[in-house]
DNA sequence: AGCTAACCTGACCAGCCGGTCATGTTGTGC
DNA sequence: GCACAACATGACCGGCTGGTCAGGTTAGCT
């Protein structure tokens, strides 16, 4: 599942390298985006690079076993809000969280953005993700705070969208984010709102590779 | 200012090729992204690599070009709105426009929406469509269309968020984003809304390359 | 301590990239 | 039709990438 077996039995020196290996290429992947080079995850966690792909057989497992750890982390904070008391107040800290991982990791954005780099896996996290929200949205609609054709995965495809908008101030002010977070959210709940138009989206399509 | 001066005086094939490759390369960009290499650009063109850098001295200047290109196009669109009498849907028709601009363009989304790869002139005409579009906004604003502390900047920030919003789902819905558009229209008109956080953006900021 | 299999290492490979330049070709003014 | 400058060409370069592998090192068992 993450890259090599990483199963028992596993001499202490390994399992000490894949933790360094692991911590290395998150940073790295935040800092420099999925163009960043084994190369240089290897020497950020003082490995060679063979050692890279003893543990780790491509760079997209790699990736795909990074951004699998971001997804599941943001899909149990929205289990967990599941079972809050306020639903609106729960979908907003869901969003929150969710554009505040994006903002700070660059490879998260790309991968969650691009269907063309999407591991079977990744995009399978995904589309969970965008059940759980899709639970998470239900309680806000019942409540009567988002109107009525919003799906889950509406809600989970906005986190890239609010991210994005923000994403040319960021330098300058690293917190815009929370400015469009609230304009998407107010545009969530207007009261009596026309039904949006285009089909409601309930799950990523599979990526068809281009032509030409 | 584009390339290699374009000036009168040009062999007949010089003006011809030069031709070929604006148009080979707009629709390479578009495809592919600006990840697509000038060997291919050159050979959609019909032409050698040493050509096209005899009329563009580099990548980055090629690429600038054709950006020019659809900002000049986008923001005459804004201009020519200016004078529209209905400025809410003067607005609406601007971010219709846009929107459609990014979802038809990869290396139009990512040179607007990530500073990092941007020429001093585009960034200069992204800064220059943001006027433009503020004075767009500003009419929709005395119109009581969208809400007070909106800006130019931010609706041109929209465009990029909006198509992000529905990239994931380009292959399957390709006018997904009419949907986030809608969102994102109920978004700025918000009847009795409050401030939005954050200072409203004027200018996009000039890019700091990252430490690390 | 000694042995072995598991593990690490870094030189190495092919492939691609942006960019250059000596050479060949061609439009154009006379 | 000639001559020359302007232009096109594609082999070539250095640099970088993901990925491989023969050989050295070491953890852990006996």
């Amino acid at each position: 599942m993450t890259g090599t077996a990483a199963g028992a039995g596993q001499r202490a020196d390994m399992v000490r390298n894949r933790r360094l290996l692991l911590g290395a290429a998150t940073a790295a992947f935040a800092e420099r985006g999925v163009e960043v080079s084994m190369g240089e995850i290897a020497q950020r966690a003082g490995l060679a690079k063979g050692t890279v792909f003893r543990h780790f057989a491509s760079k997209e497992d790699l990736l795909a076993a990074i951004m699998l750890q971001l997804l599941d982390r943001l899909t149990s904070t929205a289990d967990r809000l599941l079972h809050a008391d306020d639903a609106a107040a729960a979908l907003r800290e869901f969003m929150t969280t969710g554009v505040e991982a994006l903002a700070a990791d660059r490879a998260f954005c790309e991968v969650v953005g691009r269907p063309s780099l999407q591991h079977p896996e990744v995009r399978a996290a995904i589309n969970h993700l965008c059940d759980v929200a899709e639970a998470l949205t239900a309680r806000a609609r019942e409540r009567g705070a988002v109107r009525d054709d919003v799906t889950g995965t509406d809600v989970v495809l906005l986190l890239g969208g609010i991210h994005q908008t923000a994403a040319p101030l960021l330098a300058a002010q690293p917190q815009a984010w929370r400015r469009y977070l609230e304009l998407a959210l107010d545009g969530l709940h207007v009261p009596n709102a026309g039904a949006l138009p285009e089909q409601p989206p309930c799950r990523l399509p599979r990526h068809v590779p281009e032509s030409t």
